[in-house]
DNA sequence: GTCTATATTGCGATAGAC
DNA sequence: GTCTATCGCAATATAGAC
């Protein structure tokens, strides 16, 4: 095996673990055994279980800087927002785990949460906020909304849909072949509404 | 100590304990520790930790069935949807754990999901289904939107705006007294969406 | 850099007294 | 119905060989 290589090893293994049963529902043997290293190169490398779920934390987050990509490269407001409606659902089929963590942390914060997913998070929609103030003041919205809980409702919309996955399996495709359609469709309700 | 006075205790406790750090993150010692009852009466009662986090869930899980009552005693579309969006609003706050047994099953599921879990939600989401289909039907909403998308777009709505609660402290005023304008603007850009 | 072996602590479950 | 005491096992972390 080469050097270093037991590092990345842990952590691609870890992601997975982790995901799956959370924080405290994975034990150091199993990770190491399932990693093929040996138990010691937790420590030796993270210093313990919980500086490799720090470090799987941060690679994890590391993704949601690209909203400041969007807001750059894209000039009309309505297209940065579906730029980002995009960008969640291709972020999801990308790396199935992140959803788990987000969730996970949001709902029961461990020690890492204010120093790694606070800000990742906050940064998504602080700029978000900045998008459709902007889409208001360009008469391009309506005068009354409310930025933050408009920012949410987008956000909600999207991330429920994959969050919803195991409920709505029988229900609809969830398949990767239906995402622009589906984009589409969000795009839709969130401009439009449902009214006829 | 009353007579059954301990499984109540149990369960309350487990409740939070379970919300906060999840089936492996609690120690039975710690539990009965904090309910102020002895470690056996977790086997006694429950026949072990994971039988009384199913009973924690069973409890948790069984107000979904409300949907129904909301379905039969409001007659307008429009008014099922509002009372909808408000019974979720209502329930996360005289519950705070809930939602975090809700995503920690959607995205960790236990072995207790598809017995108590998925049903309870199942259920939710097929009605909200009918009564968008309803809406259609009767020339209320847009003849192009798919029911399913439609009722996932609602739902995340209001499900991430609880969620978001943590990174949104300090953008957004989180408290019950601002719910009715929360509802209003959800209904809002819902049905109208945020065009101008 | 990686291993095995081990020290120490805490786990879930239960037997048996009351 | 509730307790204490304890069994057997698995946890994390690390010392020390290579």
């Amino acid at each position: 095996m080469d050097k270093g290589d037991s590092k990345s090893k842990l952590i691609s293994t870890a992601t997975r673990l982790f995901a799956e049963r959370g924080l405290y529902g994975v034990s150091v043997r199993e990770l190491a055994k399932a990693a093929g290293v040996s138990i010691s190169m937790v420590s030796y490398y993270f210093g313990g279980k919980e500086g490799l779920y720090s470090s799987v934390l941060q690679e994890q987050f590391s993704s949601f800087s690209h909203i400041e990509e969007i807001n750059r490269v894209e000039t009309e407001t309505l297209k940065k927002i579906e730029s980002y409606i995009r960008w969640i659902i291709v972020r999801y089929r990308n790396n199935p785990y992140l959803l788990r963590f987000y969730t996970s942390e949001l709902t029961n914060p461990t020690q890492f949460f204010s120093l790694i997913v606070q800000p990742a998070i906050g940064k998504v929609i602080q700029v978000l906020v900045q998008i459709i103030e902007e889409g208001i003041s360009n008469n391009i919205f309506r005068k009354d909304l409310n930025p933050v809980d408009t920012v949410l409702a987008m956000a909600g919309m999207v991330n429920y849909y994959i969050l919803s996955t195991l409920v709505t399996q029988e229900l609809i495709n969830h398949s990767p072949e239906r995402d622009e359609v589906l984009i589409r469709h969000y795009m839709d309700i969130f401009t439009k509404g449902i009214l006829r």
